[in-house]
RNA sequence: GCGCCCGUAGCUCAGUGGAUUAGAGCGUCGCACUCCGGAUGCGAAGGUCGGAGGUUCGAAUCCUCUCGGGCGUACCA
């Protein structure tokens, strides 16, 4: 990588320059970055600004000798020009051929090319979705699926061994109601008049499932005894997690397991996950519950771990869960959630601590809200009052591709305004294509000429437009680019790259004519345009999209 | 009250310490096709980066305060 070779040229130079006595030794951090606007060269650093009060130089000196250094340096021919600009920045100029190498190597990686080995295959789990079995997936349940599943391929791309997986929530008090919910159904289908609980589930779901469980079974339930009540759950969550899986897979999300939170119950791991909590020192009992020390982390107050009567909460049973994962070998565990899940976030971290585990095992990668507007009316989510938009619906209107596109493409701590009228009726315009027409345009012309084989020994030495030098400089960057989106959670900063290469692109392939008599010429832009190809495939495949040859 | 997130162009959003032109898409207005796919390119108009202080050689970016919006603040899951 261009900056990789840049920076290490500067730390040289650098500690030459700590050979003078005006200047202090072995603190200073070399700090490179990409140049803002052409005349501030390739890459720029401030570190004479920075360090300048760590000498008795000005800055303006500090930098003079500085790019001194790195002229005089001559085991490398990294640079065209070393400038002095501003107040004491030192601005360096890539020599063509420098540039050159770096595509050279994108061609020779191919399509490996953005891959690292920094992960060293540790076990890696991202866990996500993981919405109760009693209801079908909303629009945020989408956003959800699409930002674990594309940092799971993140780091998949980084070298991790990474899991999907999907924690079913089928026990507990929302399945009592789920059952209770579907049974009132059921029996108003036979025009009793039993009432939805309070708390229960509204949606039109449940109507249509209960129609299916009296075409089955007719009227053979009559009372809502023990037996009933459990078989009735157990129908529920069967056929609403089966509506979900449909709808992640429509989605391209796919799930290496499926956890299902009975396994903890049965198993004896919740009663051991508090016995270990004890051990440690990490509960107290108040008023016949027990408690865990969560330290008021975040301003987040202790939480019930055990209620009075006796039954696991939530939380105690989400820690055992933990521990399992734990068990599994996972080193690294990234929880995708919703912003509404601060509370359990905060007290899951302080169990975490307590059970003394390292500090970097558990991350969560969180997401605000997603809201639909349509129409100028902007409506929000709520599952239990049955009014919520599905994540069905949207892709059946919208299709896989511009609905991840759309989830991908926003930082995930924004708020979403998923804005329908515009995803609709300018799904042409959708930046998207934009992306897809990249691939496709140079798809077109490899097909044109019989496609051969790039090879990576090819002559580059004719790319010398500024627009060619550039668009190498931009593919070099997507490695780093891809580090920085995983390990800050954010999906959104491939899409945004994705659409600036587009669009250096095209900008590009308009102005200069690629196919033409001068065959050195012909053969090096050809070369550039499979680096393009190669990058804007990876970066379409990182995101689960597709990679359209023709559109 | 307390905690977390957000406030940047008409709209939807990037940019989270660097250089007297703060970017993109959409929208608006104008221009460019005998030419590798026009799902394209070029240009214009449009912003005191919510506000006020502070730190710094340097602030949309960091700190404090403040205004506005979202989400939490359960012996729910």
């Amino acid at each position: 990588m261009l900056k990789t070779l840049v920076k290490r040229s500067f730390a040289k130079a650098w500690h030459r320059l700590e050979a003078n006595e005006r200047v202090n030794k072995g603190i200073a951090l070399i700090e490179v970055e990409q140049s803002t606007r052409p005349e501030f060269g390739d890459f720029s650093s401030s570190i004479a600004l920075a360090e300048a009060r760590n000498t008795t130089f000005s800055a303006h000196e500090l930098a003079t000798e500085f790019a001194n250094a790195l002229r005089t340096d001559t085991t490398t021919e990294l640079y065209s020009r070393v400038e002095i600009a501003g107040p004491g920045f030192v601005n360096v100029f890539l020599a063509p051929s420098l540039i050159h190498s770096a595509l050279r190597q994108i061609l020779e990686m191919g399509n490996r090319f953005g891959y690292s080995t920094i992960g060293q295959q540790e076990p890696l789990q991202v866990e996500f979705v993981s919405s109760n079995p009693t209801g079908p997936l909303t629009v945020g349940h989408g956003r959800q699926a699409v930002l674990g599943d594309v940092l799971a391929s993140l780091y998949t791309n980084l070298g991790y061994e990474v899991s999907r997986e999907y924690y079913f929530n089928d026990e507990g008090h929302q399945i009592d109601l789920l059952a209770q919910s579907l049974w009132a159904r059921y029996r108003q289908e036979f025009g009793d008049t039993i009432n939805i609980p309070e708390q229960g589930y509204q949606g039109e779901y449940i109507v249509d499932i209960a129609r299916q469980v009296v075409k089955e079974h007719g009227p053979s339930f009559t009372d809502f005894d023990e037996q009933t009540s459990h078989r009735f759950k157990q129908d529920a969550i069967s056929r609403i997690s089966s509506m979900i899986k449909n709808d992640l897979s429509l989605l391209g999300v796919e799930f290496d397991s499926w956890f299902s939170e009975q396994t903890l119950h049965h198993s004896g791991e919740v009663t051991a996950a508090l016995k270990a909590l004890k051990a440690h020192d990490g509960v107290y009992e108040l008023e016949g519950a027990i408690w865990l020390k969560t330290e008021e982390n975040r301003g987040v107050k202790d939480s019930v771990l055990v209620r009075s009567d006796g039954r696991p909460t939530y939380l105690m049973v989400d820690i055992a869960y933990h521990i399992n994962k734990h068990r599994r070998g996972f080193t690294h565990v990234i929880n995708v959630q919703g912003a509404d899940h601060q509370v359990e976030q905060s007290s899951m971290q302080a169990a975490m601590r307590i059970l003394g585990y390292p500090e970097d095992f558990l991350d969560y990668a969180v997401h605000q809200f997603v809201s639909i507007k349509e129409h100028e009316k902007t409506t929000r989510m709520s599952t239990r009052a049955g009014k919520f938009i599905l994540l069905n619906d949207l892709l059946d209107e919208l299709g896989r591709n511009v609905v991840r596109y759309f989830m991908a493409a926003r930082k995930p701590t924004s708020h979403l305004e998923f804005d329908m009228d515009l995803a609709r009726t300018q799904s042409l315009d959708n930046p998207l294509y934009y992306i897809q027409y990249a691939h496709t345009r140079i798809a077109s012309i490899f097909r044109r000429i019989g496609s051969p084989a790039m090879s990576a020994q090819v002559d580059l030495s004719p790319l010398e437009k500024r627009e060619e030098l550039d668009l190498i400089k931009q593919l070099d960057r997507f490695p780093e680019m891809l580090q920085q989106a995983a390990f800050e959670f954010s999906p959104h900063l491939i899409t945004d790259y994705a659409l600036t290469l587009a669009r250096a692109f095209h900008a590009y392939y308009d102005s200069y004519r690629v196919l033409g008599n001068q065959k050195r010429l012909t053969t090096a832009r050809l070369a550039l345009l499979r680096g393009v190809q190669i990058v804007v495939h990876r970066s379409l495949q990182l995101l689960g999209l597709s990679i359209p040859e023709e559109m």
